[in-house]
DNA sequence: TGCGAGATCATACGTGCGTTTAAAATAGTT
DNA sequence: AACTATTTTAAACGCACGTATGATCTCGCA
């Protein structure tokens, strides 16, 4: 009956890493041991694995989202009371430190960005309710601090930071590559600090004026 | 001779669209009406096409960002004298209005997306000089007007903005599925308005203080 | 102990892929 | 016009993939 789990244990490692089109069924039974006939039979296909690992890896960020905003908002009573930079971290701290919610760090990004991409921006059906919820609430959220913006201009300044932090991922690298010449050496990365960074960097962005 | 050309043309087409796993050697040829050995001919190979397909379209970005920064530099005199909003400009513009370069606007940010997530964020060799050359100017540019943040961490915010404009193009239909429930329709999209936008978060997220 | 549903297994099938090949056509040069 | 190098062509090859199949195993329950 783990068969299951050790299937998507396997597929979100590997999904994560190469791809989904460069993982093949046979790579993902091989690394979890089990039979290859195994996918179709618990999933009923390639299809449904990636599925599956999707939303095992985007619900708990989203519903790690919707519980800190909770918690923030029994710390100060009331919304209209939680500051801006406590219900920025409440939207990218899942992301930056996921192990928090139990879905490993690194991977978990990749994986996004790649379904994302590959199915043209479109939130499995498993997951759109939270997303809407998330998205809603984080909106409500925003509006007690920039009453002057519309919704739908929220909206758009929180698809704007969710850019910046899927973008953090590819950070390492990236930057390693482009300052080249320079001093080089990228430090080790502290999260804590990235996720600082990353808030200091979204939160003044909302105040960027649109004129 | 402009067999390379037709294929080079069907190929990014099909590539940003379809993603490059997706599209196999014989869509391209029929769709670039060529024979089915032309990709291996002037190409080598599928692997070729891609990374010539990638260069045709990274490469005008950044020396339009070349361009439109020693612009900035002529108005103005010197590098100190350019106001910080229209350095911004020049780095985000030839992403947002592509075609003012010559690339096709809306499907080269997803080709490039996809070929950035599924090298593990690799620059292209054929790109690697230019992109270092442009962040390296701008680096320079940006850091006249923020002396407090070190030169990595000017390059760190530089790709969190990266992020920020990436994410636009996907902005549309992420933003309609999930304001859903609300007026639901999203305006055709001003794209000067939406650079102007972008500039204003992503230099404001600039002066986001790191503590 | 014997049964039967659920789970696992080895194996095979058909398909579509990237690439190769060698012949045919074309263009450029003398 | 003849020759050569480049380009284009049709056909085939071999491989890896996702899926289907029917046999075999496992184990709780009568």
């Amino acid at each position: 009956m783990d068969t299951r789990e050790q299937i998507l244990d396997a597929a979100w490692n590997l999904f994560a890493e190469k791809g989904f089109e460069d993982v093949s069924v046979r790579d993902v039974t091989t690394a979890a041991g089990v039979n290859l006939a195994s996918v179709s039979y618990h999933f009923g296909g390639k299809e449904g694995l990636i599925q599956e690992a999707v939303k095992r890896c985007m619900n708990p960020i989203n519903q790690y989202r919707i519980k800190l905003l909770n918690e923030a908002i029994t710390d100060y009573g009331t919304i209209e009371k939680v500051p801006l930079e406590r219900v920025m971290t409440c939207f990218m701290r899942p992301v930056v430190l996921p192990e928090e919610c139990g879905v490993r760090a690194g991977l978990m990004l990749r994986l996004v960005a790649r379904y994302l991409i590959e199915s043209d921006y479109t939130i499995p059906a498993v997951s759109r309710h939270l997303y809407t919820e998330v998205f809603q609430a984080f909106t409500r959220a925003f509006l007690v601090h920039y009453p002057s913006l519309s919704s739908i201009q929220i909206v758009k300044h929180i698809v704007f930071a969710s850019g910046t932090v899927v973008y953090y991922h590819g950070l390492g690298k990236l930057a390693l590559q482009l300052s080249a010449g320079d001093q080089g050496e990228v430090e080790n990365i502290n999260r804590e600090e990235m996720l600082k960074e990353i808030v200091g960097f979204t939160i003044h962005g909302f105040g960027g004026k649109v004129e």
